[in-house]
DNA sequence: CATTCATATGAATAGTTGCTCACTTGTTCC
DNA sequence: GGAACAAGTGAGCAACTATTCATATGAATG
């Protein structure tokens, strides 16, 4: 069952057979690299980045983020569509205004780490 | 000092004064938001998802992880580059060959962190 | 029920990004 | 020195993305 040997779409000489191998082994499964690329690639947007940090500090309808951030109601509620079928954020409902929240946990997480890995090689 | 009624940007009318007044005292230094977004959209793709995973079992030659990845050594070489500005890869010249390991124990982290999001939303 | 306002959405556009291809650099080995 | 090979680089192209603009939906208010 080792396919290892199948080297067809990439021909090189230097390979260290051993080393591909071994970490072959261990690839990530192909939807969990994605799946991690979608998440990550949605905080590697300043405007996200700030929009989240904004909503880490408590509930804020649109036109709040919209204020704080400084764009048009329209751009952030693009934003939030999309953090929000990540399930980055989740709304609320409250007459004309929709209030949102963070969805989960790990995004302050997430947060914390990487500001630990800028302020450290600053 | 308090600047916080300066709305000229964006004049919405709903906005909660109280709680933007918080959130802007309280926002992201703008150098701070945009070194998280450039780490986590290095993050934020798939080949350097799986590439750095690789790394993250060992030392590995830019020909060993264009064999592992099944892509061209061009385009690892390229996306190494961008690691290596960015203090998340480091380099060791041996002969004719470049090892890379993983420079920052934050990686192994913000993929753990990332990986639970994932798994957990499933 | 007409107006106003908050939010959402679709199309279009400008900017960014990842890959390929051709080429260069630098090292080993004869 | 010259051939072979690993790695890096720049230009160009295709695909993606964030914003804007116009417009739609839906709730409150008079």
């Amino acid at each position: 069952m080792n396919d290892s040997g199948n080297l067809d779409v990439c021909e090189q000489q230097c390979v260290h057979l051993d080393r591909v191998d071994r970490v072959r082994g261990a690839m990530l499964p192909d939807d969990a690299a994605a799946g991690l690329a979608e998440i990550f690639s949605l905080l590697g947007d300043r405007t996200r980045v700030r929009l989240l940090h904004a909503l880490s500090q408590g509930e804020l309808c649109v036109c709040d983020i919209s204020a704080v951030l400084g764009t048009t109601p329209s751009a952030v509620s693009h934003q939030l569509r999309l953090l929000r079928t990540a399930k980055l954020v989740k709304s609320r409902k409250e007459g004309k205004n929709v209030f949102y929240t963070l969805d989960d946990e790990h995004v302050r997480l997430l947060f914390a780490q990487g500001l630990e890995h800028v302020l450290e090689r600053r």
